[in-house]
DNA sequence: ACTTGATTACTAGTATGCAAGAGGAGAAAC
DNA sequence: GTTTCTCCTCTTGCATACTAGTAATCAAGT
């Protein structure tokens, strides 16, 4: 899930890559976790140099934070940063959206019913993983509608902060229902071609992260560095 | 001049990051230029790594284009991620100014009329660089009013796209003046504290780079690679 | 017991060597 | 003259060796 634009470098890198960034937003690697090269290196069988690569790659996005001469972590949570992400996916997404409710087409609207269904059935299955993996198809899809495909892969990078504290935060079945509803709403708008309506579901939708983020922030401190201030670290990027 | 987030890299990757970004953005690179990792390592003085690691980082955000085994190539300019990358640039600005003109204060006033003094003695001077430099502090303090300063960081990624175009298209003094009526436009607007008309103004003015680009399309289209279709390279994402 | 200092074991940054593949130049065959 | 095949050069991808700097540990001195 969550295929990211790949590095053109090669299918090294590559594999390292998606490999690595799942870990740690599906926080596998906690917040904080030290890493290596050298033993990354050796897990993986390879040579320092592409494991070298991603690290930067990953450090550009904001999920690991390389220290010079001492070490590279994977990166805690700043709250800053989450933020950030959530207001850029937001101010995009609810452009995009607009935009696809004034393109609509018979065809696209029984992709979106079809979206749904699969959603429907990943809650039932109670299947994190295949829920995420729909959603995100379907936020793809609906930017896609919008006319600029390529503005995923940016929103990709920035939400990659957001989706580690989805992971973390354990969501359960009863906030897989209340996502799962947003998206009726926001499907249903885009299809009548509400567009003011589309934006409004969308605009909620995206924001309901904060209740994650609150609760997440209440219950596991630890995770967060606490410095809302000036953000040092990018906000991603990808 | 565009000042943008370096890679936390060791300091010879930093200036070499800098120097070539500054390079293919003013145009001193032309698009298409093959160079390559040996060949600017030893132009530098350094070895392939450090040039090998900036390489990686300016084809991730669309400048280079890295063909394995063949060679590395300044990115042509793609009229599909130039467009994404202003409806991008445009939409992110047009919601901070909003935020930004609900957040004026005395100080805030006072600096951006500041911004428009330096701008118009670059204008007087006719120094290129000097404009694109107080045009890029100006906006940046406009976002940081919005609250949300570190979403310049991925314009700055963004915009890079938009600025070679700028740069290749020799904006005249008749243009510059042209711009700095709607930055006069933006401030004034903002500092009423009026969010629709400050929103507007600026859409006007990031919209005005659609004429530029049309003209360098038609003035050197060998610049250009044609394909407007589905975009196979990242939009840039800094 | 505590502080201070040197040593040691790590880290990432850089340099370099090797492998695999793409592409052009040139010679040979027709 | 044209085509085709071979070889040679150049590219990036990957592996490895070396440098420099950090930090923790442990011993010595007080």
């Amino acid at each position: 899930m969550n295929e990211v634009t790949m590095p053109r470098s090669g299918p090294v890198a590559r594999e390292i890559y998606a490999a690595l960034r799942q870990r740690i937003m599906a926080a596998q690697l906690m917040p904080g976790t030290a890493i290596s090269e050298v033993q990354f290196s050796e897990q993986l069988g390879v040579s320092r140099t592409p494991v070298r690569e991603v690290f930067r790659r990953l450090a550009d996005e904001g999920l690991l934070r390389i220290v010079p001469q001492v070490g590279t972590f994977v990166a805690p949570i700043q709250l800053r940063a989450v933020y950030d992400s959530q207001f850029v996916r937001e101010t995009l997404e609810c452009r995009t959206i607009v935009l696809a409710a004034g393109n609509m087409s018979i065809q696209a609207a029984d992709d979106l019913q079809d979206f749904l269904t699969l959603q429907k059935r990943a809650i039932r299955d109670n299947d994190l993983e295949k829920f995420f993996d729909a959603d995100d198809r379907m936020h793809t899809y609906l930017i896609g509608l919008g006319g600029y495909p390529a503005i995923w892969e940016l929103i990709q990078g920035v939400k990659a902060q957001l989706d580690r504290v989805r992971y973390l935060s354990l969501e359960s079945g009863d906030w897989l229902n209340r996502i799962f509803d947003q998206h009726e709403m926001i499907v249903s708008r885009v299809i009548e071609a509400d567009t003011t309506g589309a934006e409004a579901a969308m605009r909620e939708h995206l924001q309901s992260v904060f209740l994650t983020i609150e609760k997440l922030a209440e219950n596991r401190p630890e995770l967060f560095e606490g410095n809302m201030g000036t953000s040092t670290t990018p906000i991603s990027t990808s």
